[in-house]
DNA sequence: TTCGGCGAATTGGTATTACCAGAAAGTTTC
DNA sequence: GAAACTTTCTGGTAATACCAATTCGCCGAA
């Protein structure tokens, strides 16, 4: 089986050769720690030669995907989706409660710098959640385009990367993802709402005022998580995380 | 020239080449957009069969640094010291606001998580810079430390990362840290008393207090940062930061 | 002179074969 | 049963050949 039919044959063949590995570590066909078989099975297999085999081989060894030895094998040391960088394993709880801090300063400083053009782009945007309704794919979207072009309204670019990462770890994060998603559905029009006072806010270029708005809105998403994470019966998960809310809300009421 | 004595040949020999070839784009012989020798070339010229260039060339080519194009040759994409992630050219004072809006609510968190432990070992990195006063090094490591630790009282993975990579960035951009050592030198004592305050708010257990106390200690930061600015005749750059920072003082009073 | 096209030279893509060195497993010997 | 040897398997590297895509110069036509 798996011969050349599997390969999409659109790239180099090592290409092709290293998308099909890859696809098979993501399968769970080679744990973390196993061996690939040999580079003389491979071309076998797939129908290529052994130089070809070897060059896919070294794009996983470079990505850090596999190790070898000489004499030995080539040996699986990580999984595609698991990323290095770190942070990738934070729970939904964390993000949020990171957005909360970090967007509500976002907010404060962009009301300072935002000006008319950025008002109206960012009230396209607060609509389109409301329209994008019916899809959930599209509100995901509609609603990271608003909460970055705040980010983006502070001119400044550590700002906006630092809260463009908290999102792309979320869409990295299945639990994060499965969470929102489950928390959201209810959730569209308070959610327009809560925007349009950030949005408010940003109008009369009041900094405190947009980030109390920002953190009622991140608030509210917190409990919506919370709550979400109750209905998966993850119960452990909330006791923990509702001890620290209430920790956190009675410090800084 | 350049023969196997270049290798170091303690790794496989397209390990050893792949790291010659990356000397070769530091030292600025192939700059971006050039075309690196054909493979025949390279192998004549290093004395290594042509499969071991093509390995050697695909670990660059899996790092984004040439691009291959069938028939023509290897192109220079991207140097190896200029990191693809976003963000990377941001000015220290985006760096330092950043910190000021992030690191302060960091603080507040941890004040309302941190243990007696925390606050011992905190105690100690406070120490450490008064002591290594004498080296700029060991001052600049120990205050990294200390913000850090503080990040990571809150026990929030997602901050305490977004702030250690904001302190990343920070150490990758040679205008920050000029800026920051020559802002940093008469400084010390200050430096010292307002980290032993925000030590006092978190014994304390008081958010708004560690906030205030950590913007307080990072609006220093970004005084001394405009004043090493204007120092060195950045009059231009002064100019921006400066209404900005009227902008957001005038906002936030 | 200029422009278009054709073809040779160059370059990367891949396959084949061969041999070496390190590692692992099996066998023999004590 | 354990140690030493031997066989076998594995990756590392080299050499060669041929194909396909690109490039570029030559040449002819306008």
């Amino acid at each position: 089986m798996a011969l050349a039919a599997n390969l999409k044959s659109n790239d180099r063949l090592y290409q092709d050769l290293a998308r099909s590995l890859l696809a098979e570590l993501s399968s769970g066909r080679y744990p973390v720690g196993s061996r690939l078989p040999a580079e003389r099975d491979l071309a076998l297999r797939y129908e290529v030669s052994r130089p070809t085999v070897r060059e896919a081989i070294i794009a996983l060894e470079v990505q850090g995907l596999v190790e070898v030895r000489i004499g030995s094998g080539a040996y699986v040391k990580r999984l595609p989706g698991e990323e290095d960088r770190p942070g990738f394993n934070v729970t939904a709880f964390e993000l949020t409660e990171a957005r909360l801090l970090f967007e509500g300063e976002s907010a404060a400083l962009a009301a300072t710098q935002v000006t008319d053009a950025d008002i109206a782009e960012i009230e396209v945007l607060v609509q389109r959640i409301a329209e994008e309704n019916q899809d959930p794919n599209g509100t995901e979207s509609a609603d990271r385009e608003f909460h970055l072009a705040i980010a983006r309204v502070t001119r400044n670019v550590a700002v906006f990367n630092a809260i463009e990462r908290l999102w792309d770890l979320r869409a990295s994060s299945p639990e994060a993802a499965l969470l929102h998603e489950k928390a959201r559905h209810a959730n569209v029009k308070p959610v327009v709402e809560e925007h349009s006072a950030v949005l408010d806010a940003l109008r009369a270029r009041d900094p405190n005022a947009a980030r109390a708005a920002m953190r009622a809105h991140l608030s509210a998403v917190l409990e919506g998580l919370l709550f979400a994470t109750e209905e998966r019966a993850l119960a452990a998960a909330r006791k923990a995380t509702q001890a620290r809310r209430e920790r956190y809300a009675r410090a800084t009421a």
